[in-house]
RNA sequence: GGCGGGGUAGCUCAGUUGGUUAGAGCGUGGGAUUCAUAACCCCAAGGUCGAGAGUUCGAUUCUCUCCCCCGCCA
C-alpha cells in the first residue's frame, strides 16, 4: 500500500458531497463548517491542507425532479449546486476545491475507475429482478407492489441487467482492516455498527443502472450508467486527479491521497466505511485514514431535512447574528459526533452568554482601558505577582490542551476549556480592578498595577483569540487589529499557531480602535430569525404555485411529521442489493422491462400546472393510516362527538369524531378504520383530537366509515 | 425480532476503576460593582443520578429484570 508516511505536513479532508435534490440548510452547513474550522487550524499550523467539498448530481431522482421542474437535469443541478457554492462563499468557508459529479473531469475519471475495477475482475455482469424504490434509488426486498421500508412509497418492479461489484470478496479483508485500524471509523458507536454490518455478510453490489440515463455512462456499455454511490464516492479521488493523464493532477493525487479525514453524516457511514474501502482495495489504492460520522442536527425533535420540512437556513442565522456566531454555536453546543439540538433560543442564549458577555465584553473592557489609561499603547507588564503567574500558567495549559482535543474533533470540549480561560481572565481583571485606586495606594504603585494587569489581560486575550481563530475567524481578525497585531490572515499564512507562546504582544504596540465584536442580541433576535424563515417558506410556497423550477426544489418532499418512523436516510443513502442469485448468472437477454407500474403521474401532472389538479406531493402530505379502535365512548354533554382511542400500531392516540348520532360506541371497538394521522391537533370539549377518521359523507344520511375487505396491518399507509 | 447507544439539576452536558455533602456552563434568585456590550465578580436555591430487585459493610457507579428514547440490521 502506498502511503505518504507519517509526516503530518499534509492534510486532506473532505465533506460529503451534497445531493442537489435539496437546497442547502443548516445540516449541510454544519459538517462543512466543521471541516472549515479544521482546515483553518491546519493551515495556520503550516500543514499543507486540501479541503474538498462539492455536489452529487446524478441519479434518477434528480432526473425526475428536473422533469417536474420543467428543466433539464443539468440545469437543475447547476442551479442547486450554485446555491451550495454560493452559501459556502457567503459563510466564508475556505474550501480548496468544489467538485461537481457532472464535471467532465469527474466523469472521465469515474469511467476510468470503473474500467479498472472491471479489468481487475471485481466487476461482472448479472441481472436483477425485483422491487425498486425510485425515491431512494434503492432496491427493496419484497413482492411486487411492496412498500419501500425507508420512505413508505410504492416500489416499482424492475428487471435490469446490471454490473455487479464483488463486494462479497472483501468481507474478511474489511474486518481485518477495521481490526488493525481502530481509528478508521469514529465515533465508536458507528464503528460497532459498521463492523456488525459487515459481520452479517456482504452480498455483491449492483453498480450500474439501465432504467434511466442521468448518470455516468459505463465505459464500453453505454446503455448503463454507473450507480450513483460509486459515482459519488469516487469524488474524493477524482477531484485530486485520480485517473487523469495530466502530470500535475497525478502529482496532486500522489501528494494528498489517502485522505486524512472524510467527515460524513452517520446515515451514510455504510457507504463510506464499507463500500468505499472495498472499492479502493479493489482498485489497489490506499484507504483513507479516518471516516468520522457526525451526528444529526435536530430541530423540533427531528432530523433537519427537506422531507421533514423542518429546515433552518444557515443564511438566516448568519444574517442576524453573523457567521461566527453560527460556527461557534454549532461547534460548542453539540458534542461532535452526537446528535444535537438546534433552536433559536439556545443559539441566542449561548451567543449572549459566551460571545457577547464573555469574549466580546472581555476584549472590549481591556482594549478600552488600554486606550483610557495608556493612550492605546500596550504597557510594559513589569514584575509578575502571583496573580499573573497563575493566569499565565492557565494560558499555557490552554495552549497545550486545545490542539490535541481539537484535532480529535472534540470541538465542544476544546472550546469549553478555552472559554474557561475567558472567564478566568475576566475574574483576574475584576479581582485586580485597575480602574479603582484605593486611597492607600500610591500613584506610582497604581500605575504599575494598571500596566501589569492590562498587559497581562491583553496577552491572555491574544492567546485566546489565536486559538479561537479557526472557529470564529471574523471576530479573531477584528481582535487581532484591535490588539495592534495587523491582519490575522497574514499571520495565518505564516503559521502563527506554531509559534504561539506567551509574551507575543510587545510593549509599545499601538492598539486599534475598540469596536464591538458581538453586540448583545436583544429578545427580538429569535423573532427576527423565525420571521426570516417564515418569509422564506412563504416565498417557496408562492413559487410552488407557479410550478416553476423553484417550486419543485422547495416544496416539501413527502412524509408527514407524524410518520411512525421518519425516514432518516438521505435520498442518496439508499443501497442497491446484491443480486438474487448465488454466483454470477448466465447473462439473460437484457430484457429491460420498464417499471411494472406505470410511471407515477407526478411529472406530467405537476408540469402541466393545471390548477384543478394537485401534485402527487400534495397528496403525499396527507398521512392516511389504518388504525384500530380500542376505546369508544360518548362525551358528556356532547351529543355528536365520540371519543375514540385508536391504535396505529406504532402509537395509540385519541381522536374525536362527530359520529355519535350514527354509531353505537361499543360496536365500534375493534373496527379497523382509516384516519388522517397528521392533521393538526385540535381541542374540542376540552379534549384534544389528534387526527380525523374518514367516512363517506352521504347527503342527509348517516356517514359510513371507511374500512377494508382484506386484512391490513395497523399503521399501514394509504397512498 | 437481533445487535448497539442512551436515560444524571429548568436547559446542554461532564463524572463516578463502588465509599464522607454527585459536578460544570447556561438559566433563575440574592449581593457586590461600574473599566466594559444593564456586561463582569461573589453567593444561593435546585437532582430519590429512568424503575425495581440482587451482590456488598456501602451502588448513581457492578449484575439481572423492566420501562422509555435513538440508531444499525432483518
Amino acid at each position: 500500500m502506498t502511503d505518504r508516511g507519517s509526516a503530518p505536513s499534509r492534510f486532506y479532508l473532505t465533506t460529503p458531497i451534497y445531493y442537489v435534490n435539496a437546497r442547502p440548510h443548516l445540516g449541510h452547513a454544519y459538517s462543512t463548517i466543521a471541516c472549515d474550522a479544521l482546515a483553518r487550524r491546519k493551515r495556520a499550523m503550516g500543514v499543507e491542507t486540501w479541503f474538498l467539498t462539492g455536489t452529487d448530481e446524478h441519479g434518477q431522482k434528480i432526473e425526475r425532479s428536473a422533469k417536474l421542474a420543467g428543466c433539464s437535469p443539468q440545469e437543475f443541478a447547476d442551479k442547486i449546486s450554485g446555491e451550495f457554492r454560493g452559501l459556502w462563499d457567503r459563510l466564508g468557508l475556505t474550501y480548496d476545491d468544489f467538485i461537481r459529479t457532472t464535471e467532465p473531469r469527474h466523469v472521465h475519471r469515474v469511467q476510468r475507475l470503473f474500467a479498472t475495477l472491471r479489468d481487475k475482475g471485481y466487476i461482472y455482469k448479472g441481472s436483477y429482478t425485483g422491487q425498486y424504490c425510485v425515491s431512494d434509488e434503492a432496491y427493496v426486498d419484497g413482492p411486487p407492489g411492496a412498500i419501500c421500508p425507508d420512505c413508505g412509497r410504492a416500489t416499482e418492479t424492475v428487471n435490469e441487467e446490471n454490473y455487479f461489484f464483488k463486494l462479497s470478496a472483501f468481507e474478511r479483508k474489511l474486518l481485518e482492516f477495521y481490526d488493525e485500524n481502530p481509528g478508521f471509523v469514529e465515533p465508536e458507536s458507528t464503528r460497532r455498527e459498521v463492523i456488525s454490518f459487515v459481520r452479517g455478510g456482504l452480498k455483491d453490489l449492483s453498480v450500474s443502472r439501465t432504467t434511466f440515463d442521468w448518470g455516468i455512462p459505463v465505459p464500453g456499455d453505454e446503455k448503463h450508467v454507473v450507480y450513483v454511490w460509486l459515482d459519488a464516492l469516487a469524488n474524493y479521488i477524482t477531484a485530486l486527479g485520480y485517473g487523469s493523464d495530466d502530470p500535475q493532477d497525478q502529482e496532486k493525487f500522489r501528494k494528498f491521497w489517502p485522505a486524512d479525514l472524510h467527515l460524513i453524516g452517520k446515515e451514510i457511514s455504510r457507504f463510506h466505511c464499507v463500500y468505499w474501502p472495498a472499492f479502493l482495495m479493489a482498485a489497489g489504492l490506499p484507504l483513507p485514514r479516518k471516516v468520522f460520522a457526525n451526528g444529526w442536527l435536530l430541530f423540533d425533535q427531528g432530523k433537519m431535512s427537506k422531507s421533514r420540512g423542518n429546515i433552518v437556513r444557515a443564511e438566516t442565522v448568519a444574517e442576524v447574528l453573523g457567521a461566527d456566531a453560527l460556527r461557534y454555536f454549532l461547534l460548542r453546543e453539540i458534542p461532535f459526533g452526537q446528535d444535537g439540538n438546534f433552536s433559536f433560543d439556545a443559539l441566542v442564549q449561548r451567543y449572549n452568554a459566551d460571545l457577547a458577555n464573555g469574549y466580546g465584553n472581555l476584549v472590549s473592557r481591556v482594549v478600552n482601558m488600554v486606550h483610557k489609561y495608556f493612550g492605546g499603547v500596550m504597557p510594559e507588564a513589569g514584575a509578575e505577582t502571583q496573580a499573573e503567574t497563575a493566569l499565565r500558567a492557565s494560558a499555557g495549559r490552554a495552549m497545550a490542551a486545545f490542539g490535541p482535543v481539537f484535532d480529535q474533533l472534540n470541538f465542544s470540549e476544546a472550546l469549553k476549556s478555552l472559554w474557561a480561560l475567558v472567564a478566568e481572565t475576566d475574574g483576574y481583571l475584576t479581582a485586580n480592578a485597575p480602574w479603582k485606586k484605593p486611597p492607600d495606594r500610591s500613584e506610582a504603585d497604581h500605575a504599575a498595577l494598571q500596566a501589569r494587569v492590562l498587559a497581562t489581560a491583553a496577552e491572555a486575550i491574544r492567546i485566546i483569540t489565536a486559538l479561537a481563530y479557526p472557529i470564529a475567524p471574523d471576530a479573531a481578525a477584528k481582535v487581532w487589529r484591535q490588539l495592534g497585531q495587523g491582519e490575522l490572515a497574514d499571520a495565518a499564512k505564516n503559521n502563527f499557531l506554531n509559534h504561539l507562546a506567551w509574551g507575543g504582544l510587545k510593549p509599545g504596540t499601538k492598539f486599534g480602535e475598540p469596536a464591538p465584536l458581538f453586540p448583545r442580541a436583544e429578545k427580538d433576535a429569535v423573532e427576527r430569525m423565525q420571521k426570516l424563515e417564515e418569509e422564506n417558506q412563504r416565498s417557496a410556497v408562492e413559487a410552488a404555485s407557479n410550478a416553476s423550477a423553484q417550486a419543485a426544489m422547495a416544496s416539501p418532499e413527502v412524509k408527514a411529521p407524524t410518520e411512525a418512523k421518519p425516514a432518516q436516510k438521505t435520498a442518496a443513502a439508499a443501497e442497491p442489493p446484491a443480486p438474487k442469485f448465488a454466483e454470477a448468472p448466465a447473462p439473460k437477454a437484457a430484457a429491460t422491462v420498464a417499471a411494472a407500474e406505470p410511471v407515477p403521474a407526478e411529472a406530467t401532472a405537476a408540469a402541466s400546472a393545471e390548477p384543478q389538479y394537485i401534485a402527487i406531493d400534495d397528496l403525499a402530505k396527507v398521512d392516511l393510516r389504518v388504525a384500530q379502535i380500542l376505546v369508544a365512548e360518548r362525551i358528556p354533554k356532547a351529543d355528536k362527538l365520540l371519543r375514540l382511542e385508536v391504535d396505529l400500531g406504532y402509537e395509540k392516540r385519541q381522536i374525536l369524531a362527530g359520529i355519535a348520532q350514527y354509531y353505537e360506541p361499543e360496536k365500534l371497538i375493534g373496527r379497523k378504520i382509516v384516519i388522517v394521522a397528521n392533521l393538526a391537533p385540535r381541542k374540542m370539549r376540552g379534549l384534544e383530537s389528534n387526527g380525523m377518521l374518514l367516512a363517506a359523507s352521504l347527503e342527509g344520511g348517516a356517514p359510513v366509515l371507511a374500512g377494508f375487505l382484506e386484512e391490513v396491518p395497523l399503521g399501514a399507509r394509504l397512498k
